[in-house]
DNA sequence: CCGCAAATTGACAGCGCTGTCATTTCTGTC
DNA sequence: GACAGAAATGACAGCGCTGTCAATTTGCGG
C-alpha cells in the first residue's frame, strides 16, 4: 500500500534508522549511503508521514502563521504574506497551519496552547501587531516555540524580517516637499503600531530636514481603515489653512482620503496630493493612481518563514533581515498649487 | 507531561478503549460513563493528539481548502471564505490546511497527491473555479477524498454552497432597466468560471424580459481583474452609441470601468451607470460607492465546510445549501442621461 | 598488522491513539 | 430464574517513525 521508511531501508540494504537520518539530514551518514537512500526514496517515490514523525520525533515539521483577526491589517496584506510563508514551506517540506487570533479577547493565549500543545508546532510566523504582544511573546516562550516577526517593533533579538520604514516615509515626503509643498498633513495609524511610529517619524524627519515646523493640526489620528481615513480627511479640510498634500499612513486611509477629497470637492492632484504606504493592489486601481512605498509583502512572508526553518534546521542563528523598500511615484502627487 | 488518552482512563476506571469512544461519539457507550469520562477530560485538560490519531485511525480530522494560486479570484474573497472555513473547524475540532494550486501548471493535481498521502486529509474545500477542474475532481475521487464546493457550476451530485448567481444578476440589471437605462452593457468574468455564465445568462434575461434586443456588441469578455476592466470599458467608449449602463461581471472589473470613466472624462454617474457583482469591501470605497450584489463569503465558507463535516461525522448526507443575495443599491447608478 | 578513537550503522522500544475481535454485562422473555 | 441476543467494555497489536544506546566498521599511528 503505502511506501514506509522500512520498506526504502529494505531496498537500499540498510536499516531503517539510516533511512530516518538520511531524511532528517543528519551529518554521520556516509555519502555513498546517502546517495543510494536517496535514489532509492526517489525511485519508490518515498513520502514519509508526518503523522508518525510528529509522533516519534520531536518536531512536527509544522509552523503557524498568526494573525489578528479583529480587522488590521488588511486582508490582501495577509493574503500575501501567506502566500510567501507557503512558498517558504514548499521549499523546506513544512506545512503551515494559519491560526487568526483576536488580539482583544482576554485569553487569546489560548489558541496559541492549543497550537502549540496539540500539533506541536515547531514554529510560528507573527504578522503585525502580533509581533509585539507581549503576553503572546510570553507565552511563546513559555512553550519553548521560536518564533519570526514580520515588521516587529523590538528589533533585538528577534528574527524575521524589516524594513526601514522610517527612512521610506520619510523620503515619500521628501518627495512631497520636491515638490514644493510646505502644509503637509499626516494621518496617524494605531497608536501601538510599529508602523505607525516609523512612519510619523519619517514624517517629521522630512519636515525637519525641510526646515518646515511641525504643526500639530496636520497631524491627525486614523486607524488604517478606509473610514479613518475618510473621517481624518475632514478634519483636515476643516482647518482655516488646508494642507496641500496628505501624508496617509498607509494605502487604505489614503483611498479614504481621495474619497473625501471627491466628496468636498477637491480635485487630486491638482488642489491636493494625496500619498500612501504599503502599495497594496488598490493603489494602482485608484484614480488618480496613488503615490506610495511599496512594501514586498510576499518576499518579506517568505523571508521571515526561511529565517524560521533556519533556526529550526539548525542552519544558521536566524536572523532579522532587512527589505528594501520602493518610492512608486505615481499620480496622486503634484506641484503644489 | 502530557494527559494522554490512558491517564483519563485511569482516572475514569475505564478502558482506554473506551475513552477512545467517548472522544470518537461512537454510539456504544452508556450514557453514564460517557458523563464520567467527559467530566475527567474536561477537569484534567485532556487534549487528543492529532498526530497519534491520524497515524493510528483512519481519520486525520484535517481539511484542506484548496484555491487558484494563479491570481483569481480576489484575495479579499478567498480571505473571506478561509475564515469562515476556519470558523467551522473550530466548531467541529478540525484543522485547516491551506493550499494553493496553479490551475495552468500541467500537473497541479500534485498538490493534491501531497495533502492526501502525505497529510491524509480528511476532506477538501474547493474555492472557484477549482470548483470544476475535471482533473481535480478526478484525482480526489481517485484517494476518495470527498469535497465541499463553493458556487460549484455543477450542482448536482455536490456538496457545498451556492447562491443563485443567475436572479441575482437578473434583479440588478432590472435594476438599471427601472431606472430608465436601455444600453445596458455587460463585461463578462472569465470564461469557464460558473460566475461568468450565470451573470451573463442573467443579464440577457432582465434584458429579454424588458423587451430590450440584445446587443452583442455590449457584451465584452474581461478576465475578472481590474486591468481587464478598464479595457473593456474602453472598448466599450469607442463604440458609435456609447452605454448609459455597465454591469461588470465582478467589483473589479466595475472599478476598472469606473477607472476608465474617469480616464474618458465620464462622470459616474450622471454620464454612466456602473455596477459589479460581490460586494468587496472596496464597493464602498470606489467613489461614487459602488452598486452590487453582496455575496456572504465568509458565511458561504464556513457553510460549506459545515456539510463537509457533516458528511465526514456520518451526520447527515452533504447538502448543497443556498444563500440568499442581497442588492446593494449605491451612489454608482442612476437615471438614465 | 594491531590497537584505539572516531565514524557509521543497527536493534529495539515506544510515541498516543484506534481497529479488530473477544469478553463481559445487561435486557427482556417465558 | 435460566437463556438468547443485544449492549457495553476491554485486551492487544500496531500505525510509521525517531530516540537511545549498543555494535560494528573505518581510519590511522606505530
Amino acid at each position: 500500500m503505502r511506501v514506509r521508511l522500512e520498506d526504502v531501508a529494505r531496498a537500499t540494504g540498510v536499516s531503517p534508522k539510516t533511512v530516518s537520518r538520511v531524511l532528517n539530514e543528519e551529518s554521520s551518514v556516509k555519502e555513498s549511503t546517502r546517495q543510494r537512500v536517496l535514489a532509492a526514496m526517489e525511485s519508490m517515490n518515498y513520502r514519509p508521514s508526518p503523522a508518525a514523525r510528529g509522533l516519534a520525533g520531536s518536531r512536527s515539521f509544522l509552523v503557524a502563521m498568526l494573525y489578528d483577526n479583529n480587522n488590521n491589517p488588511a486582508s490582501t496584506y495577509l493574503a500575501e504574506i501567506q502566500d510567501g510563508v507557503l512558498d517558504a514551506c514548499d521549499a523546506h517540506r513544512y506545512s503551515m497551519m494559519v491560526s487568526p487570533v483576536r488580539m482583544r479577547d482576554k485569553d487569546f493565549t489560548r489558541r496559541v496552547d492549543a497550537l502549540v500543545s496539540d500539533h506541536h508546532v515547531d514554529g510560528v510566523v507573527l504578522t503585525p501587531p502580533l509581533t509585539d504582544s507581549a503576553p503572546l511573546l510570553q507565552r511563546l516562550k513559555e512553550h519553548g516555540v521560536p518564533h519570526a516577526s514580520i515588521s516587529p517593533v523590538q528589533h533585538k533579538g528577534t528574527i524575521g524580517v524589516c524594513m526601514d520604514e522610517q527612512q521610506a516615509a520619510r523620503a515619500l515626503v521628501e518627495h512631497l516637499v520636491a515638490l514644493g509643498h510646505r502644509r503637509i498633513a499626516h494621518i496617524v495609524g494605531i497608536a501601538d503600531h510599529g508602523a505607525s511610529r516609523w512612519r510619523l517619524a519619517g514624517y517629521k524627519d522630512a519636515l525637519a530636514g525641510a526646515g518646515i515646523p511641525l504643526d500639530p493640526d496636520y497631524v491627525v489620528q486614523g486607524e488604517f481603515t478606509f473610514g479613518s481615513g475618510v473621517i481624518a480627511a475632514r478634519q483636515l479640510f476643516a482647518l482655516p489653512a488646508l494642507p496641500t498634500a496628505i501624508f496617509a499612513a498607509n494605502d487604505d486611509m489614503a483611498a479614504g482620503v481621495m474619497w473625501a477629497a471627491n466628496e468636498r470637492g477637491l480635485k487630486v492632484p491638482r488642489d491636493l496630493s494625496v500619498c500612501g504606504f504599503d502599495d497594496t493592489p488598490m493603489a494602482v486601481q485608484l484614480w488618480p493612481p496613488l503615490t506610495t512605498v511599496r512594501q514586498p509583502s510576499r518576499e518579506m512572508g517568505k523571508l521571515a518563514a526561511l529565517q524560521l526553518m533556519d533556526l529550526l534546521r539548525g542552519r544558521g542563528p536566524g536572523l532579522l533581515v532587512q527589505v528594501p523598500y520602493e518610492l512608486m511615484q505615481r499620480e496622486s502627487t503634484a506641484a503644489a498649487p
